[in-house]
DNA sequence: GACAGTCGGATCGTATACGATCCTTCGAAA
DNA sequence: TTTCGAAGGATCGTATACGATCCGACTGTC
């Protein structure tokens, strides 16, 4: 007789379920025996799941102090989101002469329904974030890259627990971000464009986020150089 | 009255050790009461150390069986450099205008030494593996972005740990691999560079290693563009 | 000889207990 | 009023204990 989950796996899904989506703030402490308490489990699969999360760069351990949900200052919420766009423009050029209709299909649908919510009210903003991670995702995934996968999946979660996008992506950003999907998915499709464009524009879609939050402006264009983040 | 590091940090530090030099062969088995004998402290902190290890990816840890250190087949390992090709490179495009003339001398101290190692006596394999890992670890901590900086980390601890390099470099790569990074210093020091034509340079000599290994042959050139990975 | 079933040792999983550390509060002296 | 220091509570850190699970070996049957 056993459950399917050992106690600590499923403190450390309960956890982080609740940092990524804001049911832990960042900066919260989460205090090892008041967890315990709450999931009706002793401290020790606690403290696991918590080393797990420290791992993951979601929560700062402190010794004989406890741990707090992390938060991103500016700066390094734009670094974070730099890699992210690296990797995510790689994983699309594998993905250029990997991905199958099917996958291109789901893609094209999911940017769909992101249109859809573009102009429409504003709070439902983690159903639109849930979509646009999901539209990138089913693209990367076809990169099948088990590495660029996962540091990927990684990045985004620490990005989704910073609450940085889900207070303040200007509402405006979305309908350019759609454009940009629809163009990428075009080039996909054509067979026609060359990798190393394919990446470069990929990776210039992602940035552009970094110029939105900025308040830059937002160009939503992918074929010229915005101003560049380096040089 | 307290130790500096707490008992599950040096159980930490002292399975990663191992684990990163082949004190713990790849595949083999980590069993929680074995080493905490062996380490003098409980069975709890060495758990608490392998779950940080397993969520690095340095270990696996199967429910109610126990753990056991990483193995990487050739497809892995070949996907893990390509993500490391990929952060290497944009690194390097970052550190070409942030990079000290201090920075630049040790990257060039350092290839001279893998350099005096070229031809010489093949058991010195773990000295020129850290020299080589420190070559770009200087050029990368240069480009100044914490997340690119740990994920490059992380993936060379894996690829460290995997024993690939350490069993099957070729001989002759070396030679190749310190001319490529002195014509990486070159760009960078040259200062009329293409950024991109950096980053892809920089890709394309992580690139090489790969097909070292594959045993296809090695140009030991950057200019031009060598059997591509992805088309 | 092949196979199923049972037993036992090895190992993990978690609860509990208790000492160690930190941080806040409160009070007394300057 | 400010500062120093002691006391107490909150919280962490680790050892120990013991039940649960897995796996290999042994035995008996066909």
């Amino acid at each position: 007789m056993s459950s399917l989950l050992s106690k600590h796996e499923s403190v450390y899904r309960t956890i982080r379920e609740r940092i990524l989506n804001g049911g832990y703030e960042p900066g919260e402490r989460l205090v090892l025996s008041t967890i315990a308490r709450d999931l009706d489990v002793s401290p020790v699969p606690v403290r696991e799941a918590i080393r797990r999360l420290e791992a993951e760069d979601l929560v700062t351990f402190e010794r004989n102090v406890g741990a707090r949900v992390n938060t991103l200052d500016d700066e390094a919420w734009e670094q974070l989101v730099e890699m992210l766009a690296l990797l995510d423009g790689y994983a699309m050029r594998r993905a250029q002469c990997r991905i199958t209709l099917a996958a291109l299909g789901e893609a094209q649908r999911l940017n769909d329904a992101l249109r859809a919510h573009a102009g429409g009210p504003a709070d439902q903003h983690g159903e639109v974030m849930a979509l646009h991670r999901l539209f990138h995702r089913t693209l990367y995934a076809a990169g099948d890259n088990r590495y660029l996968i996962e540091t990927l999946d990684s990045a985004w979660d620490r990005i989704d627990a910073s609450r940085v996008l889900a207070s303040r992506w200007p509402a405006h950003r979305l309908a350019s971000a759609v454009n940009e999907h629809d163009e990428l998915l075009r080039m996909l499709r054509s067979g026609h464009v060359d990798p190393s464009e394919l990446e470069r524009c990929t990776r210039q879609h992602s940035l552009n986020a970094i110029i939105a939050i900025r308040g830059r402006g937002d160009t939503g264009r992918l074929d010229r150089v915005v101003p560049a983040l380096n040089p």
